[in-house]
Formats: structure tokens, sequence, C-alpha cells
DNA sequence: TAGAGGATTGAT
DNA sequence: TCAATCCTCTAC
């Protein structure tokens, strides 16, 4: 197997390398534990528009990370109970990066049920929160290289250009006009696609 | 330093 | 449809 070098997450269009995660197998080692998963939903976040935490490129102690280089973990909780996993993206400075938002399990199948306290597969990675939990990230993994021996992406299956599919984002009615982009990828017809 | 709200989820 | 739950950001 082949983990993607540094340069795939330093290019500068963010939606090509939100389609080209689309069929990536993700890894992580955790506690002992290695589990993985195909990539089969992603959202693309830019500075440059109003979805994003980075909006206007303004730095907050919480997104400093999507400032710096490409090929790094942004990890941070939403309403207080959930982690969700973002890979950053383009040169520093150019605040970028993708939220991950369904895995179809592949290793370490046992432990991820586990973690998530459930005995139903489709349950553990078919959403952005649930996934986080399955892999063992919390957000001490923020700012985590992509490069090294606790997460990391290789390549998985080639997908089929018909079966990805493009929408818009889940959950960011605040974003105005910038809700509408079709920012939102996903694997059409795979099971472990979130629910929304 | 207080107050508001959120890139979600699962139960009702 | 709604509550859980807490960290972060903003304004005073």
């Amino acid at each position: 197997m082949k983990v993607l070098p540094e340069s795939f997450y330093l290019r500068n269009s963010v939606t090509t390398i939100a389609k080209q995660l689309v069929g990536k197998l993700l890894y992580t080692h955790s506690k002992g534990h290695i589990t993985s998963g195909l990539i089969v939903e992603t959202e693309a976040y830019s500075f440059r528009e109003h979805g994003c935490h980075a909006y206007q490129s303004r730095m907050t102690r919480r997104n400093q990370i999507m400032f710096g280089p490409g090929g790094h973990t942004y990890v941070y909780v939403c309403y207080g109970m959930h982690h969700l996993l973002n890979v950053v993206t383009n040169q520093a400075q150019q605040a970028e990066a993708v939220l991950i938002r369904a895995l179809q399990p592949v290793e370490g199948i046992q432990v991820m049920l586990d973690r998530v306290n459930t005995d139903t597969v489709k349950r553990i990675t078919s959403g952005p929160g649930k996934l986080t939990k399955a892999l063992g990230i919390d957000r001490t993994w923020n700012g985590k290289q992509l490069l090294g021996t606790e997460i990391w992406i290789e390549e998985g299956e080639k997908l089929n250009t018909r079966h990805l599919m493009a929408t818009t984002r889940v959950g960011i009615d605040y974003a105005g006009e910038d809700a509408n982009l079709p920012w939102r990828f996903y694997w059409k017809d795979n099971p472990w696609v979130s629910k929304v």
C-alpha cells in the first residue's frame, strides 16, 4: 500500500483534494490498535467562503492549525460532545481543509464496535462525529502530521467518476449564499454515507 | 468574564 | 422534533 505524500495535500484546490479523498483509506493507530476505513464522504472548506471557520483568513486559537501547511489534522469539538476530523490542505496561510464525514470500515472493526459501544457495523463510521470515536480520535489529535505512525491516508479503491456525487454541504445554514456551493462529495449508493 | 451558539447524534 | 453538553468566540 502507498501512503499519500505531503505534496498531495499542499495543492491549492481544496475541492479537487476533497473529491480525490473519496475512495482513499484512512488509518489510525491509537492505543495499540490499528483501525481503518474507506473514505466515502467529504466536504471542502476554504477561507474564501462563509461556511469555513477561517473565513476571511481570520485566525483564532481553535483554527490556527488551518493556517499551517497542508498534510496535518484539524480536530475540534462540535456541540460540546463530538470530535470532527479535517485534513488541512494548501500552503501555509491559505487556510483550507477537507472534513471527513463518513467511512466504510475495513480494519479493526471489532475495536471500532467496542469504542462506539454498538454491535451494528453500519453505525460505527456513518457520520463525522461517530467515525472519530471509532478511530480513537479526540482533540489531542489536532495538528498531527498525516505521514506519521498515528494517522495516515493510503491509496484505496479507484472510484468510477460516475459514482462520485457532489451536493451542498450539511449544517451550515449560517453561511448564506455559500451554503449553496456543491462542495460535499460522496460515493453514490454506498451505505455508509451519512444520513442528512 | 458572561453569554450565545455550533461543520452532530440518537431518542421521542 | 428536540435535548444533551461544553468549548470557543465575541462583546462588555
